[in-house]
DNA sequence: ATTGTATACGAAATCGATTTAGTTTAATGA
DNA sequence: TCATTAAACTAAATCGATTTCGTATACAAT
């Protein structure tokens, strides 16, 4: 709140314009005046103000973070490393949690649009369906990217894992084990990233002629180990055999497994197990759980460089067409499926 | 980026100035023109530009929020329990991590200072000593409160569990129960956090006249199952004996019980453990974990509460004074510490 | 009739930068 | 020599609000 570029033109004896210019390396200031104006900015230790650059600039250097739900590893870890990038890029992050409700997903975008962001990263939550406030983005000042969890419906910049891809590699990775009567836990029957797990899973059957039975299709809203547990619980008591498990995340994995072993269950024999986030607990306890690894350092330098990408191309007023990366995920194969 | 005070002005008839101030509820405004202007603005979806209006109030309705690891169930769960606040109350939150960096910690206090934040809420890393930037912080604009993890040298606003007084507590519930070997694991040697849990693990062997054996007093900075794995065989590789077992999270303890589980140790009845963060891994393995339950929602709301009035006596340019508050944590008893 | 006093409103300055549209000076070219 | 051009700089407008200081009107009090 002290030092302004009126301070270094008096001390300097130029004037403003040029201490603005200098600063901003415009071209038709001196390469002398430059250094002299740098060197003095540095020294009296001024910083530009951001809020007062933006009424002209209308850059704020700020950027959105929405995510379904910041309390979970996943989310904490991916939004942890976006974090890391935006900030090494000169941007700062106003980061919002959706809690998954639509509702608040879409209060959160309307604060971003308010605050004049430059960008808004965005992983829906696994219950929304109405593309409303995207759309009201899109024709916002701010450059939208969905991650992780986006829409079929809407046309923007893309992050996601091949979803489909690697259920369906993994799904065939146990039927050519022999396994036939697998179990698959997927969060939601709505959310795209949910439905293109199940399409690669569905792949995979058609593709070994075999049929799904629906009873082995279990919607998990918790995704915890207790409820991984009651699923495997709830199937053993309605006589629903299983002799393959893939769920969307870890902890509902080893709930099951759990459930199975004390139930004198073998595993990997009887039963081969698959999580996802590879988390440290599948590694802990015994037999180690096989896990679904995605890069999430590698979907936020995606993103990140996406977003950098288009602020250059806005810069030109070049027209930036939309673009979707889809990022590998791997199976990391341990005892539960060997 | 499009609709401004002037257009209402030019719309209704009236200056600028009048409109700024009915929208701002000034007393030199009639309730006419105040509820002319209101509705009209609302018709036409009028909204403020925040970053113009920073330039005379000085407010941008920023807040920061710094933690040390937001990779944690602790840290992202906090975070995500402030959000709400701070969204709630007009105010939006720029999210920085500074993952147990002291380095990276004064970067993000000095990234927020440039961008004139109204508020900067602080945990401090495992490792941080100098107090530079926090004194740098109190003397800017940014009014300052450190919560969970500060310093016992800043004078400022802070907000704490009762670190000392729980761990007392707990210590002595075991002493009581017959346990005189008690491991402690804490976090690090120099946060004031981790210090003040072992002054009230201490004091509660000078109050029962027992002594502590240095051997038990490990440091862990991983915090994982594995780590409190290892450290639990390397105690009894060594042949030091423990009949108690506190730690300053549950994986920790988590870890360290199935250590001694397959060692055929009899748990409680050989040894007592007693974890912190109350998480569901505590719960689902057997026997359940005992656990220090911290009100994250509780700290959140005192931490935004705080501000809100400290906010509100600066702008009736009182002078405040620094408060403390302590926050109480509970012991959830288990089958682990029975 | 004159003064005083609320009440309701507005002109213009201001916050701290950027940017447009010149201006000055010196060098170049025909 | 005179017109051009390039390089280096600046005055002033601008972004979109807030706030200070004044003014006009109506009404009550003296």
């Amino acid at each position: 709140m002290k030092i302004t570029i009126k301070d270094i033109a008096k001390a300097l004896n130029i004037s403003t314009t040029t201490v603005s210019k200098a600063m901003n390396d415009y071209s038709d200031i001196g390469n002398e005046t430059k250094k002299k104006v740098k060197k003095y900015a540095e020294k009296i230790g001024y910083e530009p103000n951001i809020h007062a650059s933006f009424l002209r600039t209308k850059k704020t250097k700020l950027i959105g973070i929405v995510v379904p739900n910041l309390n979970t590893n996943f989310y904490s870890e991916l939004v942890a490393s976006l974090i890391v990038r935006i900030t090494k890029n000169g941007y700062l992050p106003i980061v919002l949690n959706s809690s998954e409700s639509e509702q608040v997903e879409g209060e959160n975008l309307e604060r971003l649009m308010r605050q004049k962001v430059d960008g808004i990263f965005i992983s829906l939550t696994k219950n929304t369906t109405s593309t409303d406030y995207l759309t009201k983005v899109m024709s916002s000042s701010s450059s939208l990217i969905t991650f992780s969890n986006t829409s079929k419906v809407i046309t923007c910049n893309k992050v996601v894992f091949n979803d489909r891809a690697i259920i369906k590699r993994v799904t065939e990775y146990l039927i050519n084990k022999g396994n036939s009567k697998i179990a698959f836990i997927r969060k939601s029957l709505i959310s795209q990233n949910s439905i293109n797990q199940f399409i690669g899973f569905r792949e995979a059957h058609q593709v070994n002629e075999l049929s799904i039975d629906n009873q082995r299709i279990v919607v998990s809203k918790q995704g915890t180990l207790s409820e991984g547990y009651r699923i495997a619980k709830e199937l053993f008591n309605s006589g629903i055999q299983i002799d393959g498990f893939i769920s969307y995340n870890d902890p509902l994995a080893h709930g099951a497994m759990m459930f199975y072993k004390e139930n004198g269950s073998n595993i990997p024999n009887d039963i081969r197990f698959i999580g996802q986030e590879n988390s440290e607990i599948g590694t802990f306890f015994s037999p180690e759980l096989s896990s679904i690894k995605q890069n999430l350092s590698l979907m936020a330098e995606k993103i990140m460089h996406l977003f950098l990408e288009e602020q250059a191309e806005l810069k030109q007023k070049k027209i930036s067409s939309f673009k979707r990366e889809e990022i590998e995920a791997e199976l990391i194969e341990r005892a539960s499926s060997i």
